[in-house]
DNA sequence: CACCTTCCCTAACAAGTGTTTGGTAGATTA
DNA sequence: TAATCTACCAAACACTTGTTAGGGAAGGTG
């Protein structure tokens, strides 16, 4: 990251002037490259990836990227900000309904591979570079949705467990990832249109989950 | 990657004269500094790292690793590919004992979070590194053992299903992608000395997947 | 027509990259 | 003591990186 750019957050605002920037790129476009930059981010790694090969698969050139973003990183924030912000949507609705604990987790898990259908890369994105992001202030929002997230789980399980519908003989925080991990590495070899619906595949997943692979005696 | 380097492989072999190469690192070193740089891969990724980063940690210069390894690539394919060695070392002994289904299973799964606790970073690197590194000739080595990885494991749940153990109306791929990723991921949040050991966390892991998260009814 | 806006290009920059070359301190061997 | 070997340092190299500055073509609007 050359440039270490120290002008303290010099952007338009020309101490009085207009209050928008003196360019406007469109937020279809926007939306547009942000796709595309996802797709080779998910596939070659973010640090892979050079502002280059992202101008390259939108056929332009890499200083024409900066007319919509103001950095690489930028770009992703804003992949992983619009994938996170979809997924609570669709969680809080399911977290909010009327469900008992196993109802819950079905929803959870039916609604995370619909996710994994719509952000498939950002998701993989997410799984690959999250780790190291947690640590830069500007990627904190992570970290407060890992923590929603593992609430949100660990207080279905306990639910289940004190309903009786759940075994109590797990230790919960294993069972926790082993629930989460199992949805959510799906991304990595997950393709659309490959026969499997995301319900189709929350429904196999969560009989495995559920019931266990082998055979009841 | 500077430096094309088009002169056809030159490296010692003076055209006739000794056989080794003129300096001779000894493999002590070269294993003590291989652990380090798989420590700093696993945490920052592998692009991610700097010769620097690597040197730093091991309390020398960048250019002093070159004493050692003659690329960064060959670090990486080195951690790697001892890795492979001694994990297949491990499974060939399960695969040829004479077990059932259901105990090759559980003896796979139990030996993988062995090679976990032994490996921890090499399995991370894996994880993040090996679906980019795979389309390199270098590594083709990766697509060998992912195949034989595949088989054994499918192989062992056919078994299963045609022996009554494991359930017959499950998609046996799904399955086999369910029972991998729920061991491997392991890897990401697997700690050592962390209370549990890899033979417990087996038998939680395969205590799910066998029989499900659910209480029998 | 002139004017503005949108979108991209050309060309460069400074910092960071993996790697090489030559040298050298210290131990080991002859 | 001299020669040799091991393991490192110091300094540079060629190249890649994210980013910027200025310009210009196309289209719409007054």
């Amino acid at each position: 990251m050359p440039k270490q750019n120290q002008s303290s957050d010099t952007r338009e605002k020309p101490a009085g002037g207009k209050k928008k920037p003196p360019v406007t790129p469109s937020p279809e476009r926007r939306g547009e490259l942000l796709r595309i930059a996802a797709d080779v981010f998910a596939e070659q790694g973010y640090n892979a990836t050079t502002v280059r090969k992202i101008a390259d698969a939108a056929g332009m050139l890499a200083g024409s990227l900066y007319y919509h973003f103001d950095s690489k990183e930028s770009m992703l924030e804003e992949i992983l900000r619009t994938f996170l912000t979809e997924l609570w949507d669709g969680y809080d609705s399911v977290l909010s309904a009327p469900l008992g604990p196993r109802e819950t987790l079905e929803a959870l898990v039916t609604e995370s591979f619909r996710e994994i259908d719509r952000h498939r890369s950002a998701v993989a994105i997410y799984q690959k570079e999250s780790k190291h992001l947690v640590a830069q202030t500007r990627f904190e929002y992570l970290v407060e949705s890992q923590q929603r997230f593992e609430k949100a789980w660990l207080t279905t399980l306990e639910r289940g467990v004190t309903d009786g519908v759940f075994r109590a003989d797990l230790d919960i925080r294993l069972a926790y990832r082993f629930v989460r991990d199992t949805v959510w590495v799906a991304a990595s070899w997950y393709r659309p249109g490959g026969g499997h619906s995301p319900e189709e595949i929350a429904r196999q997943y969560l009989s495995m989950v559920l019931d266990g692979i082998s055979v009841r005696t």
